[in-house]
DNA sequence: GTAATTGTTAAACTTAACTTTAGGTCAAGG
DNA sequence: CCTTGACCTAAAGTTAAGTTTAACAATTAC
């Protein structure tokens, strides 16, 4: 066992609970970059524990692995990322998470609304307009709920 | 133009601004169950535009379609739904939502320490818990927020 | 009455994030 | 040396939630 040799795909994936499948996957999405020993097997250092760890946490928090590739590629290319470079990316985590909490409230306040009408109707109801953001922005108000216009 | 008529696909994807393709697809998923006219033709009624209002919104807060049944299922089969009904089964959502941001509320102060010590580790982080959650529920893609809505 | 629009079906295609399979190679133990 | 288990690649399969396509029927508009 030579000292330098750096962690199996399999190791790396007991150490991490992913399928080595997964790993593979993400290599071939350009997040980890392992080499390769004489025998062309994988072989992946220390670090990439600490990038995997944060593509999971990461996609718990709805990035994609795109978006998580993104954040990734901001960390140095030439040494081993400090802590305070995982810092700083991580941070962004703390943004993202604050304005889907701050979304999730607004959805449950509006919903709140809804329950004390009964609607749920696509013209009155505020739960519509997020709805909306995708859907066509045409023409004005209709009676939507079978309801009449019924003063 | 009888009186009772009832909308045609296309006028209920107008009113609703989903896609007729998506329409059918909830028929087939058993999220609506429109009548036939002579001619073959889906006919749907007013309460429909509800059922589906109801469909959307419950997606913008992360639920399956599979969910989104079990949740209309609860619904009167008979008659048309009351105010009382909606209002019943919306009050689910309330509690789903308050649930799920109870979640993001906890993996936020986790992240916090996290940013704290820099570690992102696998053993000394508190994020590692929840995912090692989500990676005991099997293949596929994982939940986008988190823990799985209450069915 | 005819043309344009809207509707019908079944089946194939799409995207994300993987997993599974098939057919072989490498590494470690006895 | 030989076997067993871990590893390799490429390609196909999976799931959710639809969309697209093709070929054809019904409705509506003029």
């Amino acid at each position: 066992m030579a000292v330098n040799e750096g962690l199996s795909i399999g190791a790396l994936a007991k150490r991490t609970g992913l399928a080595v499948s997964a790993i593979r996957y993400y290599e071939a999405q350009g997040l980890i970059a392992p080499w390769r020993n004489a025998g062309g097997q994988r072989r992946f250092d220390r670090a990439d524990l600490r990038r995997l760890s944060f593509v999971m946490i990461a996609q718990q928090f709805g990035f994609t692995l795109p978006q998580i590739k993104a954040e990734l590629d901001h960390l140095p290319g030439g040494r081993t990322p400090t802590k305070a470079d995982w810092t700083r990316i991580s941070e962004g985590f703390r943004a993202a998470l604050d304005a889907r909490i701050a979304t999730l409230n607004k959805l449950r306040d509006n919903l709140d609304g809804c329950i004390g009408c009964g609607c749920l109707s696509l013209e009155a109801c505020a739960l519509y307009n997020p709805i909306d953001q995708a859907g066509e922005k045409g023409p004005g108000p209709r009676y939507l709920m079978g309801d009449e216009p019924a003063a």
